[in-house]
DNA sequence: CAGTGGTCTAGACCACTGG
DNA sequence: CAGTGGTCTAGACCACTGG
C-alpha cells in the first residue's frame, strides 16, 4: 500500500491534485493502481517487476541527491559479431554506447547490445531518458555479471575524463528473459578512482546498472 | 481553432480544470492539439501538411491496389561525411537505408540522412512504418531532386534482385525546411526495368518518394 | 463510522504566441 | 501587449471500503 493522497500531499508539500496527477501517470504505466475507499497500492505488473523494482546505481544516486544523466554517444543497428554474436546469436542488434554522468561528471561508459527485433520501438531519445531495462517489452528474469579491472584504453579515457592508462572496472552483464534466453549484453567501464563494487549477494545482482555499485566520496 | 479554455469553461459551466481534462482526453486520441500561448485546434496533422498531402509513389501504388512495404536495412547515428557533410553540415546525422517493396518485389533502395537533432525521437519501427517526411517535427517547405542513370553496383544489385551491372535510376533529393535549410538528404536507386519517371511539373516535386515516378507494367 | 479515492471548483502564476 | 495554454494550490462534496 502507498500512503494516502492526503499524506503524500503533506509529505511532498504538493496539492492533492498534483499528487493525483503523478499517481495517475504511474497508473498509466501499470506500476500502481487504486480502489476508491481503499487506497493506492503497487500494481502486480509482471513485465517490469523482476528487475525494475531493484535499486539501481542511478536510484541510489538520486536518493543521495546526485543527479544522474545519460548521454548517448552511439545508436546503431548492425550485425552482431564476435562476443556479441556468441551471446545473442548471429543476428541484427541495436548497439547503444552511452556515457553516464553523476552531477555532470562522467562515471560510467556503457555499451548495450540488444536483439534488433526487441529494440525496434526504441528511439535515441528513449534510451537517453530511461534505463534500458525499463524499455524492454519482455520480462527480464535475471542477469549474470562479471567484474574485472583493466587499464583504460584509447578514447574511453577521454570520454571518462581520466588519464590514459588509468585503472578502470570493466564489467559485462548478460541479462536474460524467460527460459534463460539472453536478451541484453552490456559492457560497463567505471573509473576506479570514483567507484567501487559492494558485492554482498550470493546470486547475481539482477539490475541493468550494477546494484552493488557505489560511488566513493 | 477551438474556443479558449476560459470560454469553454463559461460556455459549459465547468471549471477550467475540468475542461482541460476533457481536452487532454481528446488530445490523447489525436483529435485535437494545443500550443501554449496559441490555443487548441483540431488536429489535422499539420506536420504532414506541406509535403504529406502530395501524391507519393506509395499512395499511387495504394490506389492501384499494390501493397507498398518498407524494409529497414540500416539505422544508425553517425558523423556526416563527404557529400552528406557538404549538404547537411559537418554534424551528427541519422542514416537510414531501406528497401521499398511493391507487392513483395523490391523496387527502390533508399538512403536517407537527417540531422541527428531532428531525428532523436525516431525509432527503427517508426521509419519502417511511415515515410520520413511524415515523421519530421518541422515544416518541410520544398525539395530539389536530381535524376540520373547508372549501372548498379555491388550489394545493391542483390538487394534489388537484379543482375550486377543492370541499369538503375539514381536520384538525390534535398528536402528543405523554412529558410531553405536542408534537413533531409536522400538517395534513391530504382531498377530501370521496373520504373520510369513522369516529370510534368516545372517546379521540383516536393515529396519524399518521387511524386512523378510510375511503375511500368 | 472515519478514512479513502474520484471528481470538481475558483483562483493563481508562469511561459509563450501573435499582433 | 492582452490572451493563451501549462501547471499548481486549497478546498469542497461524493461514493465507497473496511472495521
Amino acid at each position: 500500500m502507498l500512503p494516502s493522497e492526503s499524506e503524500l500531499s503533506t509529505t511532498f508539500d504538493a496539492s492533492r491534485v498534483t499528487i493525483r496527477k503523478a499517481l495517475e501517470v504511474l497508473r498509466d504505466e501499470s506500476l500502481v493502481d487504486a480502489r476508491q475507499g481503499f487506497g493506492w497500492y503497487v500494481a502486480t505488473d509482471p513485465i517490469r517487476q523482476p528487475l525494475g523494482r531493484l535499486a539501481t546505481i542511478e536510484e541510489q544516486m538520486a536518493s543521495d541527491g546526485i543527479k544522474p544523466e545519460r548521454q548517448i554517444l552511439e545508436f546503431a543497428f548492425e550485425r552482431a559479431k564476435g562476443r556479441v554474436a556468441k551471446v545473442l546469436g548471429n543476428i541484427q542488434v541495436l548497439r547503444v554506447k552511452r556515457l553516464n554522468l553523476a552531477d555532470g561528471e562522467p562515471f560510467a561508459l556503457v555499451t548495450v547490445w540488444c536483439p534488433a527485433n526487441l529494440a525496434e520501438h526504441l528511439s535515441r531519445a528513449d534510451v537517453e531518458r530511461s534505463p534500458f531495462y525499463e524499455l524492454m517489452n519482455i520480462p527480464l528474469t535475471g542477469a549474470t555479471q562479471t567484474i574485472g579491472a583493466t587499464l583504460v584504453e584509447g578514447e574511453d579515457a577521454a570520454l571518462l575524463g581520466v588519464p590514459l592508462g588509468s585503472p578502470v572496472l570493466r564489467c559485462e552483464r548478460i541479462t536474460e528473459s524467460e527460459g534463460g534466453k539472453a536478451v541484453l549484453l552490456s559492457q560497463h567501464v567505471f573509473p576506479a578512482h570514483r567507484t567501487e563494487f559492494v558485492v554482498d549477494l550470493p546470486h547475481a545482482a539482477p539490475s541493468m546498472a550494477p546494484s552493488g555499485l557505489r560511488l566513493v566520496e
